[in-house]
This record gives C-alpha cells, sequence and structure tokens, in this order.
DNA sequence: GGTGCTGCTGTAACCGGTTTCAGTGACCGA
DNA sequence: TCGGTCACTGAAACCGGTTACAGCAGCACC
C-alpha cells in the first residue's frame, strides 16, 4: 500500500498528463476529452487518489468548516440545537468545529482563535461577549443563535419575552393565582433573562406586585430538585413556580412529588421548551414549545449562504414562532386523547430586519 | 481597516526583514537578534497580524484538529463524553469536529471524508463498522471510545459486561429476585449489547433459568416510560427491570409511579451510569457509576498524545473502573445521609494491552 | 492560402505559510 | 594577519492543490 500520500503530480504522471488536466477531471470542471478523462479517472482510481483537503482549501482559501460555539452541554435542548445544526452543515459537505466556552476564563481568546479555522461562525446568545462578536463580525460572516448580538448581526431566535408574559398571564388570569416564583437564574443566560422579564411583564400588564426575587438554580434537573427543596422550606409556598426550562420543572415536580407535595393541587408547576418527557410525567407539564431544532437549521442554512457567497438576500433578524402548550401541571384538567398533545396557542411569527 | 488578510511577505516588507525572519518571530524558532525581533514584533502588533491557519496547516502537514464522531446527543451521557473530550482538545490548541452519524445511511463515507481533514479520528463504539475502522486506522490514529474496534485498534471503555453481571447478581442473589427483565436494545449500541450479556451472564451464574427477550426501547427518558407501560400490561409483571442506562430508568420510574406502581415494593429498578438525577429521585436509584468525563478525557489524550507524534507508550487498551452504587429502587434501604452518595462497591481497575 | 474560431492541453504562477541552505560580518585564537 | 567559529539573515524551494493564460491542432469559411 502507498506509504506516502500520493499528489496531484504523481496522478499527473502515471497518467501522462498534466496537473491542471489532473484538477480539472477531479473537480469536473473545463474542457477535458473524453479520452482524457478516462485516463486520469482510472489513474486517480486505480491508486486511490484524494486530493488533500489542506491544499485545496489553502488555494480556493476557504476552509470548508464552520464553528459553533455554546456554554456547554446541559439537557436535550442542547442537544437538538447541535444535531439540528450538524444535519445541516453535513449536507454542504462542511465540518463543524465545536467550542464549549463552559467556564472557561479565556474563552473569547479561544473564539477568536476559532474564528480563523472556519469559514463562518455561529455562537449561541450569551456565550460571547458583544465586544467580541462585533470583532469577529468584521472578520466573518456570523450569526447569533438563540439570542441577540450586536446590532449589525444576524440572529436567529423565539421571543422569549413574549412566551413567557403569555404563559404567566395564563396562571395568574386563568387560574387566578396570586403567588408565583420563577425558577432559573436571569444572569446566566440569555433566554432566562428573557423569560424572567416576560414573567414581571405579565405581572405589570395585570396590575398585580412585582414577584419576589427569582430562585438562582441552573438549567438541568437536579437544579430544579434543589429548587424545589428551597421553596418548600418557606413559611408560606408559592402556588406556583414558572421554571426557566422543562429541565428544571421536571427536577421540581420530581423534588415535590419526593416530598409528598401534589402537583397541581399544592403547588403549580410550568416548563418551557417541550421536550418529549414533558408529555410523559404525571401530571403532564404545561409549557412553551419551541421549534429547537429548526432554530439550529436555519441557523446553519443562514450561515452556510452567506459562506457559500451566495448573493442572497442579507437577513439580519428572524424570530420563530413558539407555542403555549397547556396540559395537567397548571391545573387545567388533563386532556384524556393522546398524552404528546396538548392544547396550543401559537404566538405571532414574524420575520423583521432588527436594523429597522 | 485591512480588508484583505495580511501575510508573511507584507509583514516582511513592512518590518524590512526577509520572510523566514518573521516566521522565526512568529513561531519563536531558529535565532534572531533582540533588535529585529522587536522591529518584526511591532509590525506584527501594529497590523494584527495573524498567521492564517491553512498556510501554516499546509506547511506542516498537520490539521491541527481532530475528530469525533457519535451516533447522536441523546441524554447527559454523550454530553459528558464531548465535554470531556473537548476540554482536553482546547488544551492543546486542537479543535473538534464532531459527526453525528444518526440515522444517515452513508455515515461511513463522511467519517472517511472528516478522516481527510483531522489528524486523529475518535469514533464511538458502534457508530462505525469494524471494516471502515480499519481502513482508516491504516491512514491516521484512531481510537474507539466507549466500545470495540477491531484488534489491532486502540480502544478505551469500561468492563459494562462484569458491571451489569455484578449488579444483576445482587438484584438475584442478595433480594432474590427471580423475575428481571432487561430493559433496552442490546443490537442498538456495543454498550447495551455487553450489559444485557452480564444480565444473562449472572443469570447463568446463579444457574438460574434464562431471562426471557429484553424489552428493545431506546437509551432515553421517554424511551423508558414506554418500557413501563409495556412491563405494566402483563398478566405478570416482572418484579424487576434491569434498564440499560440511567435515562431509561427514570423513565420507567416515572411511568410505573405514574400508574401507581410502588417502587420498590411493587418493582425493582436499576439503572446505569449513575447520572446526577440518578440520587436525587423517590426512591433514589441504584445503578453503577461509570467515569463518563474520564473516558472521554482519556481518549483525548491518548489520541493528541500519538496526532502530536510522541514517542509514548503504543497503549492499546485501556479499561476503567466501574462502581455499583447501591442506593434506594434495588429494595436496598436508603442511606439517611448526604442523597447523593449510596453505598458502593467497586469493579477491579485493569489496563490491558488487548494484543495480548 | 489565410483567417478566425473552437476544443483541448500544459506551463507556471498563484494561495500563505515553513524550512533548508548558503552567505554575511563579527569575533576569537594563533 | 589569517583561518575558523558563531550568530544572524535572506533567497528560494518546498507543502498540495487551483487556475490564468498561452499554445496548438483541427476545422469552417472566405
Amino acid at each position: 500500500m502507498g506509504n506516502r500520500r500520493l499528489t496531484v503530480r504523481e496522478i499527473a504522471r502515471l497518467a501522462g498528463v498534466s496537473v491542471a488536466t489532473v484538477s480539472r477531471v477531479s473537480n469536473g470542471t473545463g474542457q477535458v476529452s473524453e479520452e482524457t478523462r478516462r485516463r486520469v479517472l482510472r489513474a486517480i482510481e486505480e491508486h486511490g487518489y484524494r486530493p488533500h483537503h489542506l491544499g485545496r482549501a489553502l488555494a480556493a482559501r476557504r476552509h470548508g468548516a464552520v464553528g459553533l460555539v455554546f456554554p456547554g452541554l446541559s439537557g436535550p435542548y442542547f442537544s437538538e440545537l447541535i444535531q439540528g445544526f450538524e444535519s445541516e452543515a453535513v449536507k454542504t459537505r462542511t465540518s463543524v468545529h465545536i467550542l464549549c466556552t463552559h467556564l472557561r476564563a479565556d474563552s473569547d481568546a479561544e473564539v477568536i482563535e476559532m474564528a480563523h479555522r472556519v469559514d463562518g461562525l455561529a455562537v449561541l446568545g450569551g456565550t460571547v461577549s458583544h465586544d467580541t462578536i462585533s470583532e469577529l463580525a468584521a472578520m466573518l460572516p456570523i450569526v447569533v443563535l438563540a439570542g441577540d448580538g450586536p446590532a449589525a448581526v444576524p440572529a436567529v431566535r423565539i421571543d422569549n419575552t413574549a412566551a413567557a408574559a403569555l404563559l404567566t398571564r395564563h396562571l395568574l388570569a386563568d387560574h387566578g393565582l396570586r403567588r408565583l416564583e420563577f425558577v432559573g437564574d436571569p444572569s446566566g443566560s440569555p433566554d432566562v433573562t428573557e423569560r424572567w422579564e416576560g414573567f414581571r411583564q405579565a405581572h405589570r400588564q395585570l396590575e398585580l406586585p412585582l414577584p419576589r426575587a427569582p430562585i438562582r438554580v441552573g438549567l438541568q434537573q437536579p437544579d430544579g430538585v434543589f429548587a424545589a427543596e428551597q421553596v418548600l422550606r418557606r413559611a408560606i409556598p408559592p402556588q406556583g413556580v414558572v421554571c426557566a426550562n422543562d429541565e428544571t420543572a421536571l427536577g421540581v415536580l420530581v423534588g415535590a412529588t419526593g416530598r409528598g407535595v401534589r402537583v397541581p393541587e399544592d403547588l403549580v408547576i410550568t416548563g418551557f421548551d417541550d421536550i418529549p418527557m414533558a408529555a410523559l410525567v404525571t401530571p403532564p407539564l404545561t409549557t412553551v414549545r419551541q421549534p429547537v431544532r429548526e432554530l439550529a437549521a436555519r441557523t446553519a442554512r443562514l450561515l452556510l449562504q452567506v459562506t457559500a457567497g451566495e448573493p442572497g438576500q442579507p437577513e439580519t433578524g428572524l424570530v420563530l414562532p413558539t407555542g403555549l402548550v397547556i396540559r395537567g401541571s397548571c391545573g387545567c384538567p388533563t386532556s384524556t386523547d393522546s398524552p404528546t398533545t396538548g392544547r396550543h396557542r401559537t404566538t405571532s411569527t414574524s420575520r423583521r430586519s432588527r436594523a429597522m
């Protein structure tokens, strides 16, 4: 077996043609006579030649890769995002570089490093500072996924505030609940910031006293369990908790029922995301459905389109619709048909240019 | 702002030196006089020059990247693996390309494509055919993560069979249970194959009749809920279920308690992985702890070491230790102290050369 | 026969770095 | 003063592709 890699020049020699012809054949560009093409293809086939990615990339001045930056992989939400993104990228034979900024201090520097190795970048909202995003935007296409960047940077997102407000109003107005608490850390991610804002907005709109400070926990199931412990220790526990996502809501549910609290009779619980498990617990979770995978796929397509140098429209902002999913955990009667569905109210969908 | 990228030659011109000197300065190689170094650094600094990754990579004949191939991102297990892997790679300034083979038919071709863009490859057990792995092994360093490849290919794994057998023996011998079922699809992944094998092995060792066929479901929480429904519909339900992982076990737990079944009195449930949630449910889950992140980190280090061309030992097989974690869901009394711990029994750790 | 077109092909110059190797001047010991 | 060593520097040749451009043959047409 050939130990050293074959090069175009080797193949050219073997086929008795020039490197230009080999390149033309292997790319299907330019004019090549049928006879020559066959000879070159035979040589390529016979020796198992494949053009070296770096050589090709350097000549084309394209990396053939895009980067995806996210804080960490917690729960189905991020998994869906990554998978949605990756599956779009692979369609265009573009590789996906990942970077988990997690809790690393110098992550902005790492992102900049990555920017030099890819043709485009998608960053999850809240993972990279706006200054750094602006800096990056000057050197390559960049899209913010599930969040906001500086004004000129395109973003694909949902309207968290409106959805959280709609959900909260359902609890306040339709169920007449008064003592609600928010579970989640608004300073942890822009998603949570906006949901917290929607939660407060609903209180303001209904001219109710503003809710107390949020219970600052993370976004995973165990965090919800801790939140439940915290909430149930109070002298006067709340009537309901609005959780930043389904994961924590499930955690709260587990924690609460484990302590003998009845849901929704003693405590109402709502989530956000509508992960598959939400419909399967008892009682099933009232939540907000958002098209997570679609969000990521749209981001990928937007990015790939720009990096491919397509002349397409310079779309700068995209807001995908969400839907309120009413199930049993808010106190509504549980629908007895399919457990995977709930009643829906869909928020408006819009495509806006944030540059106005 | 400079629109076109700066090149070494530009900087060389600006600093009044040759490209060789610029290269020497920016890499810290070779001898350069202090005065010249300063002049070059000033030019680099002043114009914000950064060497182009592709040019450098082509010259070095190194991509500066490794690939990670996995089936899909379901649950904390895969998330941990990816994060463990990525955090090691980033330490060596190596980028990580991901590929979710998921259910795509031509995934082997995609893996081969990826192999041409990276210096080394880690594939999760069961995602790539052995033939393809052998083919890849001939062209670049490759490590199998959490599974087995062809004999000559290094792998980092745990002993699933022994751990599952130990757990199952606990149920059969210590609790005297007789009617156990296995939840998980052995044909879905090598992990499950081995755990199923361990489950059967325990029955054989205790000279008990072999268990009935496994309940073939996926590895996520909702799959566990479906499994619970399936199991509880039987005329004679089992006394216990051994689940392929914690996710499904939690799903079974939710599904069973939702139907009024008491755990562990009516039904014993065990998991595998010891995800954080396992200790927090009621009753807490008896399971097997495995060092997931460490598994991935070791894989990354092994791979990076080889791709860096280090003369190190040609380690071919690594088996990390697991531990049986006894909590309440198997019927043992729940320890009343910290809820995050359980009683432990650790399986042997070993480092073996599979080439023998 | 000359002209212009068309189809095919090869040479050489890129892309943006690294590295070999030869050359320079300074310095040192004899 | 001379040969030898040493620290430093630059020209040019890589790495492995793509592509602009020029050249050539064959043909149609005047």
